[in-house]
DNA sequence: GCATTGTTTAACCAAATGGTTAATAGTGCA
DNA sequence: TGCACTATTAACCATTTGGTTAAACAATGC
């Protein structure tokens, strides 16, 4: 039933839906979204929405979790592989700093939505959305640390220096553009930049 | 005539209202927060807030204006200042994380809100609200990168670093938390001693 | 054709929300 | 004491907003 010809050539109003929600509840917030607006960005009527997805809140839940799957599905293969560490983390960098390039409103929204709701994470978590596994990753700086290959860090800070480094440019690109005094495209290029200039930062930073 | 005995035992309503604005603006952003609750954790009547401020959106400004001038007023006085470099990024770092611990929704706040309305960063720095000035700063380190002291390196892409890794870990805290799956001791413990660990990290990628 | 089922819309509804008003209480001062 | 002025509140108002309904429309199977 979902395969007439409407269907075929429109994509499906739910996809028309799913889109227009991801691209206003990114940009404005559960808070600052309207469903009129939702429907109007998808081209339909407001009552469709709630013909598909009952509420407002169910249709955020479809976005949301979308979202942290991107977010988080992005840690775990490429830091849980078998490359060595410092190729762990140039492919990390690049891979995340290309997904947030493509992406960069989903990290402040998400970031957002979980600070006005800390509940909510630990739920859907304990609800079987697997929490990313960063163990094997830790072992790997531990034993690189024992075996002095790098200096003494904590894996949670290297860690998070990294995340930081490739997610906060685009959580803060306004404020950053202004600060730094560049416009659209110098920043632009600093951003693409980043992908070769952070890996080398950061294996000099532990380097012995 | 606003010396009587009432304002000065209560500190003044307008205070007790920014108080309480800051509050619930910060956790939830302009779009999610309710005069209402506003009045409500002021102690006060919900006329009052519009007796004082007129509109949601005055209220708004007060409390976002101050938290743009807390954000960037740390700026300048120390990378602008005479110090060392390796000193600057030691003092930068102690100052700014610990303003961000004493402030852990400002950040946050500021880039979610610039972020729905990127056009007011803009309006209101043209309109007197001055500009933070990195340049000295910037001069600095191609001095050093000049001078061989350093690696070769933008300084744009070094504060960008810099102020990543001071500022991400406080927006993305819930998440963190979950990633790295430790508990609010372990992870405040983690916090303080990045003061120390992330100049350390950065003195020692841009060492030669 | 025609009944059945799923899709779409306009009109409507109730609650929430930012904002206003008019009346009241308090304070300083002549 | 009474006047002027500020502070405070309860009640009210208009608009916005998420959500519903009933009817129209379209497709599909028989």
């Amino acid at each position: 039933m979902q395969l007439n010809k409407k269907v075929k050539i429109e994509e499906g109003a739910e996809q028309k839906i799913i889109a227009a929600a991801r691209e206003i509840f990114l940009r404005k917030g559960m808070a600052g979204a309207r469903m009129e607006e939702i429907a109007k960005a998808a081209g339909i009527n407001k009552a469709m929405l709630h013909y598909y997805f009952r509420s407002k809140e169910k249709l955020f839940e479809v976005i949301m979790s979308e979202a942290k799957m991107q977010m988080f599905s992005r840690l775990h293969p490429i830091l849980g592989g078998d490359d060595s560490l410092f190729i762990k983390i140039e492919k990390f960098v690049e891979s995340y700093i290309n997904f947030v390039t493509e992406n960069p409103l989903l990290p402040g929204f998400i970031l957002h939505e979980i600070t006005k709701n800390p509940e909510k994470l630990v739920n859907d978590i304990s609800n079987g959305n697997k929490r990313p596994n960063l163990a094997k990753f830790f072992l790997h700086v531990e034993s690189e640390v024992k075996k002095k290959n790098i200096i003494a860090i904590q894996p949670e800070q290297l860690f998070m220096n990294m995340l930081s480094m490739c997610v906060f440019p685009f959580i803060g690109r306004p404020m950053l553009k202004t600060v730094l005094n560049v416009n659209d495209k110098k920043f632009n290029q600093l951003l693409a930049n980043r992908k070769k200039e952070i890996p080398v930062f950061i294996i000099n930073a532990i380097k012995r």
